[in-house]
DNA sequence: ACGCATAACTTGACAGTGTCTAGTTTAGCG
DNA sequence: CGCTAAACTAGACACTGTCAAGTTATGCGT
């Protein structure tokens, strides 16, 4: 695929079929330049600075240009996102092939996937949770939201004794998200905390492989009401 | 300036000098009256559709006044934010001074506060955490969220024992402050969330205690390395 | 009692934003 | 080969935050 990134000067053969042209009228693959704009623009100004007009000079395109593709800003932030999901879904996954096979330590793969993922992606993870700037109508984004909801609800679930397993441990992925959660979105923006923990990634994944392994208790009764 | 009516409809005597006054230049209280509006809008138009002109407009004021006052607008919000933090400490404080005396009782109080003030102040509480719209130079800014974050830092730091409250439980700290936070702004901003957990604010509340129950016996060994 | 410096506010301009609308180019299909 | 419809451009609009320059009124020093 044409993924090489920085589309910057159209090294001529770039489009579908006008292969000879220096420029066209049409891009040729607008949509996909205009996501990894918006990447770029992201990661340069953040999500305040985020800006459409922006996104469409990077891809040397006309203002009115995204429009066509993603309707409004909310349209492209939210196919960007919908990527993001899918992303950390897939981060989710590889962590957990390379870990051990018991429940915990497959449940203890999906948080750490969670906060590495946040914090080796700022922006993309702020973003994710920005619903104001989102639209859940989006169907990719719903069922790729949905989809990485339920790995680690399932992760979760997988620790209850077998034939617990029927109900929703409601209180057990509530902890485990809300701590994978509350640690990544914390190191991201809020210095003190950040001055708290070490300030860096590393230091956010050992703390969150600590905060685990204090928790599993917690996580293997849970389920049985109190 | 060819205005006629120089007196325009001002909702008469509401400054702190000019008594007898229909209609003063001098607005009088402008400062708290940029406030409260700044809150009205936040309301209802949330963080994303917060304007510096529409705060302006429900002061009635021009909309290069703010500045005046403000600087610009993340000194309007830091300001503004500041009084957040400052109520939210205040929060604290009310729910230890009801609870028990133990530790613990304490310790889950702050916990609880800290939930509650965010469901009940969904756009004040999302701001507190925007960096990108805030200064954490200004000084009652940064003065109001340390003095906060230590009260909670303190509440943990007590559950030890006595003789090992010298170093700083970095752990419980994080393990406290991410639970509560990441409770807070998922179910704040995340739809699949607050189903899961049932949506309005009671539910919360229950859940933040029930989770603060179980996590209990992290906490009261938490400072002694593992 | 009265100037008068200056704080408080207004007004207008500017660059920049997202979205709409109408026009232009071109790809691809019948 | 012609033509429809998709892809893109260009300009306009209402709105934003900030700045600079003007206007009004307060209260302080004398």
């Amino acid at each position: 695929m044409a993924r090489s990134g920085a589309a910057v000067r159209k090294p001529s053969g770039q489009q579908k079929k006008a292969r000879g042209r220096v420029s066209s009228y049409h891009h040729g693959a607008l949509r996909e330049a205009l996501l990894e704009a918006a990447e770029a623009v992201l990661l340069e100004h953040g999500v305040e600075g985020f800006t459409l007009r922006e996104c469409a000079r990077r891809a040397r395109v006309s203002h009115g240009a995204p429009a066509h593709h993603f309707g409004d800003v909310r349209g492209l932030l939210s196919e960007f996102t919908a990527v993001s999901f899918e992303r950390l879904d897939a981060l989710m996954s590889a962590y957990r092939a390379r870990s051990a096979a018991d429940a915990y330590a497959q449940f203890a793969a999906t948080g750490l996937a969670y906060v590495d993922f946040a914090l080796a992606n700022r922006p993309r993870f702020q973003l994710m949770f920005r619903s104001d700037r989102l639209d859940f109508g989006n169907e990719r984004l719903a069922a790729a939201s949905t989809r990485t909801y339920r790995q680690l609800a399932d992760t979760v679930t997988a620790m209850l004794p077998p034939r617990a397993r029927t109900r929703v441990p409601v209180e057990g992925i509530a902890l485990a998200w809300s701590l994978a959660h509350g640690l990544s979105t914390l190191m991201l923006d809020n210095r003190l905390f950040a001055e708290l923990v070490g300030g860096n990634a590393g230091h956010a994944h050992t703390l969150m492989q600590d905060l685990l392994e204090r928790a599993r208790p917690l996580f293997e009764d849970s389920g049985q009401q109190r």
